[in-house]
DNA sequence: GACGATGTTCTAGTTGACTAATACATTGAT
DNA sequence: ATCAATGTATTAGTCAACTAGAACATCGTC
């Protein structure tokens, strides 16, 4: 019989988002994971039961499991399943990390939209750096 | 005869990078103004010109200058040429550090209220950095 | 009006990201 | 050995971003 994991948790997906449809369910498992939904050695729904479930080839969300593997996030057997990783100790850092490359990310967009140039915008954040350093 | 223009201001592509050459373009027109090697009213080398300088297709750098246009940095004259737009009067040099201070202080403060230290924002910036210089 | 220089437009080719369809390989239970 | 359930691999289709080729439209000058 079914073992019905992720009764707790349930994927929902904006197809209208532009966001691809991996990168949603990469985010989903992440969050999952920070909500401690998901905790370590949990079974994640199969490969073909969540394309099912999504209504999105299987391939998608192989992309994202093996996304996530690569990162320490799941670990994936043949013919067993996909399993949140023994050693996902940091899956916070990770999203983290990712949150913080978004805003940099921004920053820089905007700045070069403004029409500054990469070399402006790391003299005025040296700078910015070493004021704080001063303040407290 | 050709009025020569741009002979104290030339381009430097890197076609290795990545980064699409109509940006490299934008980049390089906003980085000459804001150096002031470019001021209003000088005329930029014409789309045929650049792009035979460049190697490149003249629609690359009609999409540079097009861009350029709608944000109001430049203005185009058929059957004249493209110049520096009038009301780019290069904000002036305070105006310009005073919003890029502004958008450096905005990024810091959602990272700090995103619970990241000023040196991971730093560490990050750096990487970023990089990434965008990356020369193999 | 004719001409050359300029910007403009239309169409198409290339590439990479994303998703899909299908067949293959591995595991565990019978 | 067989079978069902699982992950894996191969191939291809779709779409948007980017670039290119070629023909068209406008301006100034003669």
């Amino acid at each position: 019989m079914s073992p019905a994991p992720f009764n707790s948790f349930s994927f929902r997906l904006d197809m209208q988002s532009g966001v691809p449809v991996y990168r949603q369910i990469m985010d989903q498992i992440h969050g999952a994971i920070a909500a401690s939904a998901l905790r370590a050695g949990d079974q994640l729904p199969t490969v073909r039961q969540l394309a099912v479930d999504l209504s999105v080839n299987p391939n998608t969300v192989v992309r994202a499991y093996r996304e996530l593997e690569i990162r320490g996030v799941l670990t994936t057997q043949q013919g067993i399943g996909t399993f949140i990783s023994s050693k996902t100790v940091a899956p916070d850092e990770a999203e983290r990390q990712r949150k913080l490359t978004q805003l940099v990310g921004e920053l820089m967009a905007k700045a070069g939209a403004a029409g500054y140039t990469a070399e402006e915008v790391a003299t005025r954040f040296l700078e910015f750096m070493s004021e704080q350093r001063r303040k407290p």
